[in-house]
DNA sequence: GGCATATCGATATTCAGATATCGATATGCC
DNA sequence: GGCATATCGATATCTGAATATCGATATGCC
């Protein structure tokens, strides 16, 4: 194990995940990846080659124990242990963000917000505090915090990024619609919206001019 | 022109248009694709492709002229016809898209939210209507809605999306951590944020063990 | 026990996108 | 006007992911 899974692979892992905690529940103990593509649209070679990245409990004619194959994706994706994180820019989005708690099943929890306008500091209705960005760096390093969710308007997410990497961050999940840069080793993935935007008007006024 | 660009290509679209409209504020009337690619950490033959693929103002020595090439790229994206959409799913996240009011720049406008859930119709804080579910396929077919966007629970997603795609949509917006399906000709967009999270856990694990 | 079959794993092949190379062209200076 | 240079566009190569092919192996029936 270990060959490092593409990227691609890896986003459809928790898709695979939520189907076979589904066949978990309802008693299914083994599966095949034939079963899996065709219950999830997918080809069944390509669901084959990503279970075979993570998992090498592949019997012939039998499938997979559904039970063990949770816990190695699980182990690929390192939801084992609960990854502490910190968000920064409590506006709405933000808000939303740390009032949702679906993401602890995924290994996220996060532990405090931050923003720079003291207007909006204390403690928000999720009971998660809000506090000055000052005070940043600070609790990183104390929790020793290695998530940073970004949640400012574009124009600040550079420097708010920055001061992530400076504060013990490795991994940045951006919302923020701006290009963000970063050193080798840290992780930056970004939740564009304008960019899928981009994608869904892009294929609309081309349907569009054909009828 | 209309050579297909890719969706790669696409999604770095709204990145250089922010850029563009920045320096077109700011005066400025050409820019070379090397400026470009150093102002946002890409590389330039890169970016000269993505440019190549929507535009043919380049001029050697000169460069693009900023204005022009705006105009190319909102061309080639869509964004000038504003186009219409619904949300299905008024929860937590369908009410934060709706009341944002961002989505306008990219030509997105949300006339109307649905959810199976009586008790949460009427007027939002918006302005914008929340309404049963009933009425989806009428409204959508009335005002030739093309664009959906879903925000129900996954369990719910596949249904909706069928729904959808029933009343007219050819374009899904989707928010719902699930693989969705629909026929060839319908474009669906997901916005999965299990995903990303499965590649920053990743990340992380990987990271966090080398130490 | 042997054979048919479901299913996996390993090894090609194909394809799309990213990167590199190189020639073409417009500008500006001498 | 001619030459140096910035910059573009076209073509070629490389890389990584998706898809296809085929042999290997476990099960269960006869």
């Amino acid at each position: 194990m270990e060959p490092t899974i593409s990227i691609q692979a890896l986003q459809r892992m928790p898709t695979y995940l939520s189907l076979l905690k589904g066949k978990r529940e309802s008693g299914t103990v083994y599966v095949s990846a034939g079963s899996i593509s065709a219950e999830l649209g997918l080809v069944e070679i390509q669901v084959r080659k990503d279970l075979a990245a993570v998992s090498d409990g592949g019997r012939p004619k039998v499938g997979y124990v559904v039970a063990d194959l949770i816990l190695d994706i699980e182990k690929a994706l390192g939801y084992n242990n609960i990854n502490d994180a910190v968000l920064v820019g409590a506006g709405k989005l933000g808000k939303a963000l740390l009032a949702y708690d679906g993401f602890r099943e995924y290994g996220l929890n996060i532990v405090a917000a931050f923003d720079a306008d003291p207007s909006v500091c204390g403690a928000d209705g999720s009971g998660k505090p809000i506090l000055p960005v000052e005070k940043l760096k600070k609790l990183c390093q104390r929790l020793k915090v290695h998530i940073g969710i970004i949640t400012v308007p574009a124009s600040a997410a550079q420097a708010v990024c920055d001061m992530l990497v400076d504060s013990g961050v490795v991994a940045v999940w951006n919302f923020a619609p701006a290009h963000l840069r970063a050193n080798d080793g840290i992780l930056i993935k970004s939740e564009n919206m304008a960019a899928s935007l981009a994608v869904l008007s892009n294929h609309l006024s081309e349907k569009i001019s054909k009828i």
